[in-house]
DNA sequence: CTGTGGTAACTTACCCGTGAGTCATATCAA
DNA sequence: TTGATATGACTCACGGGTAAGTTACCACAG
């Protein structure tokens, strides 16, 4: 489509265009199938190229992976920054992350499953490309995730940790089973977050839930007036 | 050691024993570095066998991998039933859920990742023998969970589906959280549940948690008095 | 008590499909 | 001619699976 400046030399697609176009169905096959059931022959099917022309540009399955990866947690993780800045705190800062998260994801869902790969190769150039991201992502959750505990009176630092490593994995329950219904939108999958919380933890309003308007979260509405919350 | 009854033209190991003795080693293999990067060969050599030994008993490898399957899910799901057979209900249930799972887990920890493989095939022998289970289990955790968000006044179908995925989201992060800290007890682990609970939601006594003595559950001994609960 | 046949247990050496990675070569713009 | 894009045809390691043979033990005939 775009002819972007074919250098000296040069016949077909320049490799910067062809390059992005690999990138791009690459994200898509290893997001969709998983690192491990996506054969770079398949890549370069559905690119319609031919297999040597991905080891000239990306020398082995493992870069154009890494690549991928990258470009999918700067993606992602560019979202948790901004909702970390956004100047909530506590569980409307989950619900802002959560929301920032669904918006990012609606266009590419295939994203999510690329940096939670469970059959990406344990170590080499992709996991450490992810290593720095998720240290990053680690002290914002453990942040988030102790002052809350500190503000119900538990200061245990194991209790914290397990702690954490319930929201983050509550976190991807979420993700996961918006991803799998795809008819629910990000506003209507935010609104349901917002119920599921005051379900669980009572009335969030009277818990600093202080998103301020026009930040693109919706207004918070509560499925119902919950006559019995659990507490 | 047991001799087991030697029938005519016997050398070696009776075949009982002997499969006994390979299901246990693949038990271990598979549970502790993944179905997929376990090899056949791997788990002739840690049984001191040749690999064709194998096929004859078992016709495959993901015969074999079923039969892991289908004997870890019969320890791990007869500790479901019978904790949903407890007489408890709401978050007592979970807790004592979760306790049992310790317990079961303790002495072979690798029994959870057999269970949980994600790197599994994702259709076959093994995974249905999995699949009655996780009916079965399925419908055990949806129950629960809706009566809880009945409790607090949420009906919503999709909600609830949601919260059920949370649940047991959370559910695994937990067990997780306890198997990469081999040093802590299963009492211990279920005192830190009782307090994470605690500083969720509250109080839990005032919840119904009436998890009854001699059950094997220990006291339950919150944290801290939790002065200023998030509700 | 011996040898001989039958069978279960077990192994060595192989086959073969798959998928990562490579090499020599072809095409075409400048 | 040169150099960048591009490919058909290949090598190679790995791992699931198999064919064919070997060993040891028992039963029983002589």
């Amino acid at each position: 489509m775009t002819m972007a400046r074919a250098n000296a030399g040069t016949k077909g697609v320049a490799r910067a265009d062809r390059e992005g176009q690999i990138l791009d169905i690459a994200c898509r096959a290893f997001g969709t199938a998983g690192y491990a059931s996506t054969s770079v022959a398949d890549i370069a099917e559905a690119a319609g190229i031919s297999k040597p022309l991905i080891y000239n540009y990306f020398g082995s399955k493992e870069g154009l992976h890494a690549l991928c990866v990258e470009h999918a947690a700067a993606v992602l993780w560019a979202e948790f920054e901004r909702s970390s800045a956004s100047g909530t705190v506590g569980l409307a800062r989950a619900v802002v992350t959560l929301d920032g998260m669904f918006r990012a994801l609606a266009p590419q869902p295939w994203m999510w499953r690329l940096v939670f790969d469970p059959t990406a190769p344990p170590e080499g150039a992709s996991r450490e490309a992810l290593a720095a991201y998720e240290a990053r992502l680690f002290t914002l959750g453990e942040d988030g995730v102790s002052e809350l505990m500190r503000l119900a009176g538990n200061t245990d630092q194991d209790d914290t940790s397990a702690m954490h490593a319930v929201w983050e994995s509550a976190f991807r329950a979420l993700v996961g089973w918006w991803l799998d219904h795809p008819e629910v939108s990000p506003e209507q999958m935010s609104q349901r977050c917002v119920r599921m919380f005051s379900t669980a933890f009572g009335d969030l309003d009277a818990l600093a839930l202080s998103a301020r308007p026009g930040d693109g979260l919706p207004e918070l509405a509560p499925h119902q007036p919950a006559p019995a919350p659990p507490h």
